[in-house]
RNA sequence: GCUGCAUUCGUCUAGUGGUCCAGGACAUCAGAUUCUCAGUCUGAGGAUCGAGGGUUCGAAUCCCUCAUGCAGUACCA
């Protein structure tokens, strides 16, 4: 059978880099194995919509290339896949697991829970909904079946809750953490459809799962607690349960905890695919299209965040990955973020990246500045300075001196490089390059160098500060590469203004 | 508090009873590439496998206890 599988995130903001991973990780075993990656939304808790998040997260699959067959955006045969748009059917399943007797009705209001909970509280005890407690509550199991009529008439707000049988061991299951047993004594009796109309998370997961037939739940972590109440669901449904694997938390690179949206604030890194503001604040949380990494790095660095194939491969293309991948490699404990390693990835997904891409980002950023340049040339850079980059970004921050002057020249560089007679030997190479026709990179070397032999100086008492005449640092790819793309007049222009301004500040 | 899950170099991890006094990658350090920086190449250091008990001829690998960390504990997902 071939499975099918389901990202299903809430619409409540940008998508957490740990989401990605999951999604990636349920497209990965779907592509794999023939079968079908749906895409669905779970907007069950309407007060918590957030305008532009489910535009947001289609967006950044696309981005990042991964790709879903059905779903939100797609279409497909187990439609709707909105849980607000599903909202009508779910009421009968609620209906069926009371009438069968694995639910009940609970009218406690959120004040009366509330007030429960303070009282425990106040004798350093914990409050919870169930089988212990149920009894002493307002619901079906206590009131009459008169009342209970009479309040649903009334239209009284109501809650289903699911009613756990007491001394039962629920067994879980898991792909990735083997059998996992809990007592259902311990469990609550969770709220299963809200007053407002609405299912929980709960009700609608399984329903829905069922009905579009996932045959795989591939999700985080923080589900592991809820998957008993799940398997129960199943089971009083009388449907056969998906398999499920529960995968590792994404950490926070220092210390330990959740990966967070501040951590990324805090160490420089970004913890959402796509930039984000948030319509009501404002305020905007990076992403890493917009931070310069490639989604095929971000892609294969996301991949070994908790997975690798068992050998000693690393570098791998979505195609690659789809091959190699198995959950049951899936690590068990959580990963913390690496930066480094993703800059390491991102570093080398940047030398197989077309040239001219580069370029036209590069174009684009110069347009910004007011600068202008013909594309040959800028190619002609890029190529020059790729391997020099981590980021695009890095992109004018490794090449802006092929487009405008130096301003200011590095005054450590000055105070090293810059020794008597540097001025008069900059002066005399200006006077021989201007003079040397025709003229390439080849030519300017060798005169160069016939001037440095013939008068008896080593490469350093002139390549250096000819570089900072030409860049203003002491930085930048081979210096007679350099020269060749800016050509002759503007390398003495460049030479010239240099000597001056800094013999200027020097003396 | 309760319940669950986890625990191998700084980090991600390989490892499923002997070939592991633990392998790879990122990071770090050193050397090379001599105009600089970056990159690249080569090499080095770095883990008593959370601790303590077992089982076994033999344990990172199996069992138990403890410790620590994390997650969950809502009419949120």
């Amino acid at each position: 059978m071939k499975p099918r599988v389901r990202f299903a995130p809430s619409p409540t903001g940008p998508l957490h880099i740990g989401g990605v991973r999951t999604a990636l990780y349920n497209y990965l075993f779907a592509k794999q194995n023939g079968g079908t990656m749906i895409l669905r939304i779970e907007d069950t808790d309407q007060t918590r919509f957030v305008e532009g998040a489910e535009e947001y997260i289609i967006e950044a699959f696309q981005w990042l290339g991964v790709k879903f067959d059905e779903g939100v955006g797609i279409g497909g045969n187990y439609g709707p896949y909105k849980q607000s748009e599903r909202k009508p059917m779910y009421k009968q399943y609620a209906d069926q697991l009371i009438a069968n007797g694995w639910a009940y009705y609970a009218f406690d209001t959120p004040e009366a829970l509330e007030q429960k909970r303070k009282e425990y509280e106040a004798e350093k005890k914990n409050f919870q909904y169930d089988w212990r407690t149920r009894e002493s509550m307002t619901n079906s199991l206590t009131l009459s079946a008169e009342e209970v009529a009479q309040r649903l008439a009334n239209g009284d707000a109501y809650v289903i809750r699911f009613k756990h049988t007491p001394d039962t061991e629920i067994l879980v299951n898991d792909i990735i953490r083997g059998e996992v047993r809990i007592n259902s004594n311990i469990l609550d009796d969770k709220v299963l459809y809200k007053s407002d109309g609405m299912p929980t998370y709960h009700l609608a997961n399984i329903v829905d799962d069922h009905l579009m037939e996932i045959t795989h739940v591939i999700r985080g972590e923080e589900w592991l607690p809820s998957a008993p109440l799940h398997v129960m669901l199943y089971k009083a449904f009388g449907w056969e349960a998906p398999r499920f694997a529960h995968l590792p938390l994404l950490l926070k690179p220092d210390g330990n905890g959740k990966l967070s949206k501040r951590d990324g604030d805090r160490l420089g890194f970004p913890v959402f695919p796509l930039q984000w503001k948030d319509p009501k604040s404002g305020e905007i949380s990076s992403g890493y299209r917009e931070s310069g990494y490639l989604p095929e790095a971000v892609i294969n660095m996301l991949a070994l965040l908790g997975w690798n194939p068992g050998n000693d491969q690393e570098v791998m293309s979505m195609d690659e990955l789809i091959q190699l991948f198995s959950l049951e490699k899936i690590s068990k404990a959580g990963a913390k973020f690496d930066l480094e390693k993703a800059k390491w990835f991102n570093h080398h997904y940047l030398q197989a990246y077309p040239n001219e891409k580069l370029a036209e980002s590069l174009k684009l950023t110069l347009q910004g500045k007011g600068l202008d340049a013909d594309m040959d040339k800028i190619i002609r850079v890029v190529a020059l300075i790729k391997e020099r980059l981590y980021f695009i970004n890095d992109l004018w921050s490794q090449s802006y001196y092929f487009f405008e002057r130096p301003t200011e020249y590095n005054e450590q560089v000055i105070k090293k490089r810059w020794k008597e007679g540097t001025a008069e030997h900059l002066m005399h190479i200006a006077e021989i390059l201007t003079s040397t026709v025709p003229f390439d990179k080849t030519a300017a070397h060798d005169k160069v160098m016939d001037y440095i032999r013939g008068n008896e100086l080593n490469m350093g008492q002139i390549m250096n500060s000819f570089r900072l005449t030409l860049v203003g640092d002491a930085k930048g790819p081979d210096l007679f590469e350099i020269i060749d793309i800016l050509g002759v007049e503007e390398t003495v222009i460049r030479l010239k203004n240099g000597i001056d301004a800094i013999s200027k500040c020097a003396n």
